[in-house]
DNA sequence: AATGAATGAGGCTTCATTCAT
DNA sequence: TATGAATGAAGCCTCATTCAT
């Protein structure tokens, strides 16, 4: 299965790229559970090309998904030096939600449970964010009693709560993402019903 | 395709309700590509009396939509008198993710765009939300630059934030409503960026 | 999966037996490997509802065996009380012979090697075939140094060298087992080689 | 298609020959089902190659099968001047049986059927046994009753009868040849029930 | 009205063969 | 010439839906 670009030829690196752009889109548009035969005709190439590149559907969904998750982290590591802590934290869920603008983007968590190329690259993804949220603590700017888990949890949201809304604005989820930042600030937080997870 | 439950023999409404029940259960256990032979099974009915009483699998599916949505009508009205219409809707906000401690909530929303039934009875839902969020606002328990809309919006996502986290209590979501709703109140809330949908 | 051809329903259990008449008939003509469109075009019945009927291709291939078998069994049992046991083997072997005159024998002893009922009827059949090959040394009519094994592995041989023959007479088998067995007799007997297996 | 190891350039003869040989191990052990793939992995060259040197992958079959069979003539026109008769033809039976301990040996004869080259170079292999019978059938030492044409078709059945065998031992088939083989000799032979094909 | 069998479209994947590099 | 990517026709199997019993 070649994947190393560099040693890819033209055409096949070519034909890759737009597997995977296709497959992000298509799995964003319609969820996981589009068909091979869609993204195919979509990137415009044969369904027998897929699997040259692919050894199977959930094989490219984890390529989608690592890509997603490895551009989050450098994100995370590019804020992790601003002055503020708490804005850094707001940038960081401010770029992780401008990433996908698409639909159905809470296969990113599951979508590769037992792929171990996502589950590497999420638990990198998890120190990340766990180094974002200390720093945020240390400044007192977060809540004492949210963890990193919680954001975690959370970054999702903003867009999700937008996914099906029809003909909205494509920066929707900002509004929300500004609503659920509030709910984590220290001010005029409300203690927590159950422990964190 | 009998609906009535009036007109139904007393056999075929019972097997009617096996098969609402069976299908909440699956669809929220295993989300909304179950078979409908698991259905079927689930509620001890052949195939074919599946569809007798549903002309589709999507069919069930906003009967079961429409069901969770006219309890929580209910729910909505049952509160609206309550004193503290901040705590109101607080209640109502927990009863609903009550309602769906199961997988696979966002298709509440989703689930039946096409089905008249299911917009008929979602309006409603929203026309009640609506009053319990005007309450809120008339005494200043929410912050003003939030509408209907947005609780709406924002109703599915503490749900939806805990749906991929394996092994989690069961009512973990609560966790998560009292953070947004930390993030609806009044109290620290910082401006929002965009406009409401 | 239906088996029990006394609670099939009347279409089903014809439905079985033309699947069971095609897997025979096509396995034996064209090889394991016929796809199972072909099976179900030669049934006369569509491809569902192979599936309905057999769990898997390798399913009705493990059926079309034990069926052969069973009668195989049947076979043995019934001529082992022949007065003449070295007539009686050789009747045994004559109808297993008969039983098929199609392709691709072979794939009686392999076909089913990890399928449970294919392994427990093989058993049997060995049984009966090592009851039948001790008459035949008790009376002296078979060389001492063959076994049971050994007359289960030469048993589709005369059919094996057949196979081949365009346009052979359908009994051409006949005159290969005659040679076969010759071979088995007592009399102008060389040593073996080798041990049996 | 270049075929003449004469024309060839070095490299292409070579890699024609690397071919060959993973086509005859390739075929031999995992049946006449093997991928490409597999049969240019083993040869260490590249799909591309393989339909350069082959048209087709049962033209490579059938250069496999004529190997074969060329080699097996050889071995006839060697033992043709062997002083006993019988013994030569029984030298033949086991080289040619040695030449073959894989799997799947009955391709031999089906292969190439409608392949020129296999076809002419199988008649040539006639004409050898043919020979080698009837020096047998002068000497007395092959029952009088049996052709060429059963020696042919007898060939191959030592190794067949052996073939499903699960570890047996390599040279298994030799148990199996001698008892064919005498049932191949004049003594204790009874008449045959059907004229030769 | 209930049953469960039949249907056939469609999903994933393999592989012989063709073609651009 | 060698390479290895691209192709698309099957292949096996699932499942929503229809239909005979």
């Amino acid at each position: 299965m070649p994947s190393d670009p560099q040693t890819l030829r033209a055409d096949a690196a070519r034909n890759r790229q737009l597997l995977l752009a296709a497959g992000e889109r298509e799995f964003g548009e319609k969820g996981v559970d589009v068909s091979v035969a869609e993204i195919t005709r979509r990137a415009g190439v044969a369904k027998g090309t897929f699997f040259r590149h692919f050894t199977t559907k959930d094989d490219l969904l984890a390529a989608v998904v690592s890509h997603h998750v490895t551009a989050l982290i450098e994100t995370g590591e590019r804020v992790l030096d601003d002055e503020d802590p708490g804005e850094a934290l707001l940038a960081f869920l401010t770029v992780a939600a401008e990433q996908r603008q698409q639909h159905d983007v809470s296969f990113l968590l599951k979508a590769g449970e037992d792929n171990a190329r996502v589950v590497e690259v999420r638990d990198r993804l998890y120190v990340t964010i766990g180094a974002l949220v200390e720093r945020a603590h240390e400044a007192g700017q977060l809540r004492s009693d949210v963890s990193a888990t919680d954001v975690i949890l959370l970054m999702c949201a903003p867009n999700h709560v937008v996914e099906h809304v029809t003909d909205a604005a494509p920066d929707l989820w900002r509004r929300y993402l500004a609503i659920i930042f509030d709910g984590l600030r220290p001010e005029g937080a409300h203690p927590l019903p159950r422990g964190e997870p």
